[in-house]
DNA sequence: TTGATAGGTTGATTCAAATCAATTACCCGA
DNA sequence: TCGGGTAATTGATTTGAATCAACCTATCAA
């Protein structure tokens, strides 16, 4: 895709698949992060560290899963295709994060393929290994099962999103979350990946997504590039509607 | 809401919450199809059997789950309402499914209202309970983690469908799959529920999804109430470019 | 038979978003 | 400092869907 001669930051190892990763990065990713030490290294012993340069395709849609992956570091974008051509972001995976686990646990093709939109740095664990691994390792399938709630969760409300807000609206709810539900009422923040994908990750076109930031700057969104500050949270969230619904513990 | 008085056709008990359900119920629940007798029993001793009139509302948005709810027969709209009033339908749950899980197994207030649209009648199994039998369980665990799986690939898909679907192909696309992949090229069927309804469902307003069915009419949709018959399938998919991502088994 | 009514359709209009087209801002390398 | 190219913005127009309103058509009760 882009010039990739050249690069001279980390350099990473092409399609590099070092052997097991320390336990410690287990930490950094959220799905795991929980588990004691001997769980871990179980875990290590069904896992390979990858370092992928930007751009490269991690799943391909229709394919069938041999792996989950745990995002250490960079941005995976998930997106599926139509037979003729168009095609959407389902969702941008950030560091901590991880993916295609519904694929893995449910052993049927991917829905969506997935590129690395900076390089990327994962942890690959083996689908197959984790499946035996969970049927021992009771905390291992918690884990899985508390993480594919959330994801799924995370999936209704794009739908209600998409159903019921227009696109300024969801704009609004992406920059609040962003945000991080802050007390304040001004926040400053940094856009985690460049337009063109926040606008297909919010279902509309480059061109929208432009005139939404626009209409909100009478609602106080100043931007300039990638940095937004949001001087009048109270209204911004009359405007767009976010669901409260709250997604951290309750117990 | 509906004339409830002189109901004649199986009195549902009102409010009704007998005592556990005959074991044999679960078979009818896709999600506890597969489980051993023994662990059926199980089961049982956690759950109650609920009959519930038209338009009872079964959960309420922002609460906390307190229990499982598997649906024997009926329909149930699971429907997120924002602030101000209008409110999507994100799923309609047919006889056979289950809803709430996501809520239930990371123990987070509802993202929805579930609302049963015709009467009907549900296994409830305690939530609390349920986390500890899948503790001791392994195969509630696995049945649990499977459902999750489908559910959340049942929504990735309904986000993409309104990321780069129309109406008229959304309605397309359910069509299709209503038909159930049939391998005709004609296929008579019966909506299962009525537009109205479905019209939220697809994410759109009943006039709408009027002007959408009479669109199709012209690659061989014909209907008659909720009766509809697709005459021509292929040309009819050549339009919708429905996911042929299967989700059955592979292995 | 006669309303009354809920469910559904059709038409006219407005509004949101896509599309097409042009331009501007910005980053990077020479 | 100067292109060159990508990202982003802005404008004009078309298209898809919402809205508002009228009307049709079953069903059901009086």
């Amino acid at each position: 895709m882009h010039s990739l001669i050249g690069t001279t930051m980390r350099e990473p190892t092409w399609q590099g698949e070092d052997n097991c990763p320390a336990p410690a990065l287990f930490q950094q990713a959220r799905i795991f992060k929980d588990l004691e030490e001997r769980v871990v290294s179980r875990l290590v012993a069904i896992s390979r560290i990858l370092s992928m340069p930007e751009g490269t395709e991690l799943c391909k849609q229709g394919a069938l899963p041999t792996r989950l992956l745990l995002l250490l570091e960079g941005q995976v974008a998930l997106e599926n295709t139509t037979p003729t051509g168009p095609s959407a972001v389902v969702e941008v995976i950030p560091p901590g994060g991880h993916f295609v686990l519904s694929a893995v646990l449910s052993n049927l093709p991917f829905l969506t393929s997935a590129r690395a939109v900076t390089p990327a740095r994962l942890i690959a664990v083996d689908a197959a290994a984790l499946r035996t691994l969970m049927y021992e390792e009771l905390s291992v399938a918690t884990a899985l099962l508390r993480a594919g709630a959330l994801d799924f969760r995370a999936m209704v409300r794009q739908v209600c999103d998409l159903k019921l807000r227009t696109t300024a609206q969801r704009l609004g709810c992406y920059l609040l979350a962003l945000s991080d539900n802050a007390a304040a009422n001004t926040v400053s923040l940094r856009l985690p990946f460049d337009k063109r994908l926040l606008a297909a990750r919010l279902g509309c076109r480059q061109e929208n997504l432009s005139r939404a930031f626009a209409a909100l700057r009478d609602l106080g969104v100043e931007t300039h590039g990638a940095r937004v500050i949001l001087h009048d949270i109270a209204s911004l969230r009359d405007y767009s509607l976010p669901d409260d619904t709250a997604d951290f513990e309750t117990a």
